[in-house]
This record gives C-alpha cells, structure tokens and sequence, in this order.
DNA sequence: TAAAAAGTTTAGGCACGACTAAATATTTTG
DNA sequence: CAAAATATTTAGTCGTGCCTAAACTTTTTA
C-alpha cells in the first residue's frame, strides 16, 4: 500500500479579519509610522498578543514581512491587498452619499462592511457608475484599479483660490455634524461648480458665483471646504 | 467578600452564517417541505451533524424550535430575520441589474455576500432609490420593509396577455445564459412598457408595441417573460 | 413485526481568531 | 550602567462552526 501524501497549500484564505490587519498597517505606514505590535492593536481596538499571532499568519502568507519585536511591513503583495481595500471603501462611501444622500459623516461604519464584499466585477461597474470619481466625500483620493492614488495635494481648501478662478467641491477637512449640516442648508454638494468673484479682506469670506446666482461663503466655512481648481 | 455573579445574556451574535440557516429553512418551509436535518444540510452544502449543532444554537435563540429528530420550524422572530435577508438579496439583486448592467443571471451569488450587510438605513435608502420595486430581475416578490410579499401570482407570461392589453416587463422564468443575452440583443429590460397589437396563432409569437415601435416576440419568448398588468 | 435501511444525534477533533497571565526583550531613566 | 518601565511574545483557554466516526432513532420492507 502506498502511502498517502497530502501536500500543505499555502491556501491563501485572506479572511475579513486579515485584510482588516493589511489596512491598519497601510494606515500606519502612510502616516509615517511604524506598524508596531501596539501600534496596530491599538487601531484595531485588539490585545497585542493577538496581533502577533496575525502577523505570523500573515507573514506566512507574504502579506507582511515580520521580525519579532521589529513589528510589520506590507510586502508589495500585501499593500496591493491593502490599497483594493481602501479603493473599495472610498468606492463605497461614494456611492453612499452621492447616490443614496446619505449625510457625509454617517457613511464610513457601513463602507468598513461592504468594503469586504468580494467581486472584482462589481467595483468596476460601481466604478463606472459613479463615473470614476478620483476622491470621496471626505476628500481622499481614490486608488484606481491599478493602485495608483491621485495626490490628495491637488485639492485645496476655497480660501486659497484667486479672484476668477473656477472650481469644483471635492470634500470637506473635517466632519462635525454641525459643519455637514450647514453645507446641507446651503446646497453644497459634492461636484458643485462655482466661481469666485470677489474676496472680502474684512472678514476673509468669499463671494462665490454657482451657476446663475450668487452667495458669501464664511471664512471658516471658505477654510473647511476643499476643492478642484478647473 | 460578595460572590461575582455573572448573567449568561442571550446575546444574539447573529452571525452571517446562522442567517444563512435562517433562510435555508424558510425557503424549505415555503417549497412545502418539512426542514430536517437532511435538507437543509443539503440546500448549505454541509453534513447533517453539523446541522444538528446550529439548530440548537438557533433554539437558544428563540429563532427556530427544534424537537431532536423533528428537524426545525422558524418562529416568528426566525421568520421575521429570514424574511429580511431576502429583502436585502432582491434589492441587491435589482440594484447590480438595474443600475450597475449587470446581467440578470450573475448577480446571485455577489448579492448573497451583500445580503449580510447590517445598515436597515442603507437598506432604506436604497429601497427609495431604486423607486421601492415590488419584484426582483427574476420575478421574485421583494418582501418590503414590514416583511409583506406581495404575490407573485400578480405577474403573468406575456403569453397570457389579451389583446390591447399594456403590461411592463418584470421578470423571467428560468435565467439560462442564451435566452438573458437573447432579451439583451432585443433591448428588452425591466419595467419596459409595451401593449400587445397582434397575436399569431399560427405560430403563438405576439406582435408588441414599445414606445411608437413594433416588434415580434416568439412564442418562445413570450412564455418566458413575466410581465406586469396594467 | 422483526430486520434492514435511512436519518439523526453524540463524541471527539480541528482551524480561526480572540483573550488573559506570565515570561522575555527592549527602552528609558536615575 | 543598572534598575525600572514599557513593549512584545509565549502559553494556555475559549467560542464558533466545521468535520468524521460511531451510536442511536425512526421508517421502510420483507
């Protein structure tokens, strides 16, 4: 009888819980820092001796590579993992409030579910049906499917256009309810056009030209709202 | 020293996965069929003893009562969490068909991940925005938010359809690959319009009019398309 | 109605991913 | 630079939900 040989796949099963490692670790390395044990428990509301458990698994699947008492890094593999997350939640968002008017601040619990739904497919036609927006609601950018991420830099806050120049609301610094609400009152919305047409040096607020009518934005509302120069 | 004394809550972790019992059972309930272990281990694609295991989770929970050997009945408050689940599925369903393009027959197994999304306000809104549908691309009755479905029986075969008689299209039956690609090539989607100007019987194919256009189905077609009255 | 067949449950494991407590490394500080 | 404080890992558990094998019921059949 000939024995039986069973061969030990590297079955990549990159769980909900895994990827949600992956995207605290690009959070934490974006900002600079160093994914350290604490650093990522601390994020993921975890105990540190969890997080070293993970990071063996992911280390044994390549996502990370990981040196005990050195703390994590993303292979390339694993920042690709990570940023289709992020692509995937800024997606989401977008949808969220575009589409369905759901309130700017209310989106980011729901977009951290659906962001690990698992069809390629449907983040290209959700993609394309939102008309493949580079930056959601709160202003981040949005990886294409390649991972490129615009630079967030290409956006500015109102006060810092010129007389006469366009542009366009692409979102916000911030989000206090109270500042989501007022821009409710106001009609501003994501994608809205305008033009500046005159600067008040008193006060700082800016008169502002939206199609056909005219209205002041405050200076701590014109300090708040980023946008797209045309 | 006073003994600590711990309450057992009946904290309902409802999981994805026992939701996924729920609605195999309640589609077995609704086939007629009695839910024993046999079958709804078949419909999950797992083993019965294994079965045997959630059922009694699930009657701690107060969802399903269960006599060892009886196999399972939904309770109310079962077949109130079943029920929604195929709310969630059938909204999704219509929301990738109708919004996104995708084809009426490769959304299933996408909106079964999405129907585990936890948000009743994201269910909400996107009810509204998808104009409050009443039946999904196959036809199938979309409970609505009180858990009420509507009869599907309301729906008929174009075939059934009198003279004169104005419909819109609602479903299909059955959802082979060639026969949704056929309705794509003839322009043919949910909530067309259209009135019946001549019917054949010579060959039972039926001359329709959309919008000021006219076209013939085949008797083929017609027995496969529901359609809504008006 | 007794024996065979089919269905169901119990018993014992396993993988995942969390936790606490205890041990071990590394940093900071006096 | 040694002691104290902090960070990290190891060891041992636990709950969920799956599995197989074996025992037990229920139903069917001869």
């Amino acid at each position: 009888m000939s024995p039986q040989i069973t061969y030990k796949v590297t079955s990549l099963p990159t769980t909900s819980n895994r990827q949600d490692y992956l995207k605290a670790i690009l959070s934490i390395e974006l900002k600079g820092g160093k994914a350290s044990t604490t650093a990522i428990a601390t994020r993921l509301n975890t105990q540190p001796a969890s997080v070293t458990g993970m990071l063996k698994v992911l280390s044994d699947h390549n996502l990370v590579s990981y040196v005990p008492y050195q703390g994590a890094v993303l292979t390339s593999a694993g920042k690709v993992q990570a940023i289709n997350l992020v692509r995937k939640h800024r997606l989401w968002e977008t949808f969220m409030v575009e589409k369905l008017g759901f309130g700017w601040e209310e989106v980011h619990d729901v977009a951290e579910q659906l962001e690990h739904i698992d069809s390629p497919k449907l983040i290209e036609k959700l993609d394309a049906f939102l008309g493949r927006p580079r930056f959601d609601p709160h202003g981040d950018p949005i990886p294409d499917a390649d991972g490129n991420i615009s630079d967030r830099r290409s956006l500015v806050e109102v006060s810092a256009l010129k007389l006469g120049e366009k542009a366009s609301v692409r979102g916000v610094l911030g989000s206090s309810d109270s500042f989501l609400k007022h821009l409710d009152d106001l009609g501003i919305k994501l994608g809205l056009e305008f033009a500046v047409v005159k600067i008040f040096e008193y006060d700082g607020s800016f008169q502002v030209k939206v199609k056909k009518e005219e209205m002041v934005w405050s200076k701590k509302l014109v300090e708040q709202l980023l946008v797209e120069k045309k």
